[in-house]
DNA sequence: TCTTGACTTAGAGTGGACTTCACGGTTTAC
DNA sequence: GTAAACCGTGAAGTCCACTCTAAGTCAAGA
């Protein structure tokens, strides 16, 4: 598959799929002889996994490391399950802020619809 | 209170906290004659409330016009409800995709908890 | 009175993650 | 065969959200 291909595939663009591959989260692609990147499975489902932990909002730098110990083999599981381990507390205490922030916008919108109803009156520090 | 309080009690730099004034995230904050900001209860509401939305990832640039209406005064509720609304499809969104990141994690930790116990061997196409 | 330390400003600098540029080589459709 | 579309590179540029710098002001304590 071409770049083109892949970067439709996966709704991301042709710069990013090159910059990837340059800082390490994707291995390096094999070339047609002229030079062309020509993608495989096992490469789109590089692409895919980083697209997904990238939105997410694991670091590029993050990433990269688990991708070179990946590459290193079997002798790094456990470092690559570590790094999975972190990222993982992470994101759950991003999650746990965001609905903090969900329960906060929920309880605005409803007072706005109680206003707009004119059941109730906008007040000063209600910000 | 002082920008060195207020940065202390919400774990923000002073930094951010004259940035976020500057850039419309806060109300003007009185100052002393000599000049210095005195913050009052309900500069610190705004403090809180643009802490909480931009840790959930709402943008300076939203928040920014949310202010802007709020100080407009009660004419703009609708507006400031459709914000809302609209920030918080963004996040339901982003929580979803976060969740789906969190599964996958989790099977993966999971897959390498059984590999390390040597119930399993590693696939080439486990990323 | 002098020093210390916190405060002020405008404006420049930083870091992360792309994105664009300039320009040349390659592939494809007709 | 050739034009149009596509692909390649390294380096520079962009955007967001801060973060730091320089140079100055001000209040409190020794």
């Amino acid at each position: 598959m071409t770049i083109k291909d892949v970067a439709e595939k996966f709704d991301l663009t042709q710069d990013t799929l090159r910059y990837y591959e340059k800082v390490g989260l994707i291995p390096k692609v094999n070339r047609t002889s002229g030079g062309v990147r020509d993608y495989t499975e096992q490469d789109m489902r590089h692409v895919e996994f980083v697209k997904c932990m990238r939105q997410a909002g694991l670091s590029i730098e993050v990433l990269a490391q688990y991708i070179a110990l990946y590459q290193e083999g079997e002798k790094t599981a456990s470092d690559r399950r570590q790094i999975l381990v972190d990222e993982r507390e992470k994101l759950m205490d991003r999650m746990a802020e965001m609905q903090e922030t969900l329960d906060r916008l929920d309880f605005k919108i409803n007072k706005y619809d109680r206003i707009l109803k004119g059941e109730t009156k906008i007040k000063k520090e209600d910000i």
